[in-house]
DNA sequence: TCGACGATGACGTCGCGTCAAGGTAA
DNA sequence: ATTACCTTGACGCGACGTCATCGTCG
C-alpha cells in the first residue's frame, strides 16, 4: 500500500497529478481511513502506468477513463482504442497543417518586416507591421 | 455608432466574442447609456480588425492587449511585435516537432496493432495494445 | 517541536461556447 | 404581441499549476 507521494515517485509524476487523477475517478484508492489519507495498491500503480502510456499515445484523460471503465466491466476496450487513435491521427494531421500554415505566415511576416521601419501609432493605426498583413483570400 | 451585433457582423465574428473582448478590455465601447447597450465607434471597428489580423499572425489576446496599450500611450509597439513573433516562431517550431513525434508514434502503434487481436481485460492488464508500447528510451 | 508530508478547496490558465434570466427595439 | 435583439453573470472545456489553510507523521 502506498501513499500519494510514494505512488507519485514510482510513476515519476507530480503528487498533485496523482490526487487529480483520484479526484476525477481515474485512480480509485481504498476508502480513506481515519486520518483521511488515500491508500493505493498495486492495481493503482499498474493503472497509473497505463494512464501514462495512453497519454503518450495521444489519448485524453476522458478517453482513458472510458477505456478503463470498459475494461473494469470485463469488456475489451481494444476496438474503442483503435477507433480513437484513428480519429486522433486525423485530428492531429489537421492541427499540424494549421500550425505549418501559421508558421509560414509568421516567417513571411518577419521577413517582410525586416525591410520596414518601426512606426509611430496614430489614431488610425496600431502597428503598421501587423496591419500590412491583410488577408489576401480566404476567411 | 454600432451595437454589438452590428460590429460583430462587420468583422465576421460571433457577437459574444465582441462582448468578451469588451469585457477583457480589448475593445472600449463608449460608456453604456440608460438602456445598458454598448455603443462602438469606428475606432472600435478598426481595433477589432487589428485584433483579428494579429490573431491570424499567432498573437495571443494578452499580447494584443499589451500592444494596443503601448500604442494608446503613443509608444511604438513595433519592437515588441517583432520580439513576440520571433519567440512565437520558436515556440511553434517546438510544438510542431512534438506533434510530429506524436503523429509518428500513433501511426506506428496503429500499424503494429493491425497484426494483433483484441484482448480481454484481466486484473493485470487494461488493454494489451496500449501496454505493448512501453517507452523505449527517454522520459 | 519541527519540517516534510497528508488533506480539501478554490482560483488561474486560454479563448471562447453555452446556458439562464431578464430587459429592449421594431 | 411577437420576435429578434440587447444586457450581465456563471459555468464548462483540458490537464493540470499554484496558492491557502489546515491536520498528521516521524
Amino acid at each position: 500500500m502506498f501513499t500519494v507521494n510514494e505512488l507519485a515517485i514510482k510513476a515519476n509524476a507530480p503528487a498533485h497529478v496523482v490526487r487529480y487523477y483520484a479526484r476525477i475517478g481515474l485512480l480509485k484508492p481504498r476508502a480513506q481511513q481515519e486520518n483521511g489519507y488515500r491508500l493505493f495498491g498495486s492495481q493503482d500503480a499498474r493503472r497509473l502506468r497505463f494512464i501514462r502510456l495512453a497519454k503518450r499515445l495521444g489519448f485524453t484523460l476522458n478517453e482513458i477513463g472510458q477505456i478503463t471503465e470498459h475494461a473494469d466491466h470485463g469488456k475489451s476496450p481494444c476496438g474503442e482504442v483503435r477507433r480513437i487513435i484513428q480519429d486522433r491521427i486525423e485530428e492531429n494531421r489537421a492541427k499540424i497543417e494549421a500550425m505549418l500554415t501559421l508558421q509560414k505566415r509568421m516567417e513571411e511576416a518577419l521577413e517582410t518586416w525586416e525591410h520596414m521601419p518601426d512606426g509611430i501609432p496614430d489614431g488610425d493605426h496600431v502597428c503598421h507591421l501587423i496591419e500590412s498583413f491583410e488577408p489576401a483570400d480566404d476567411a
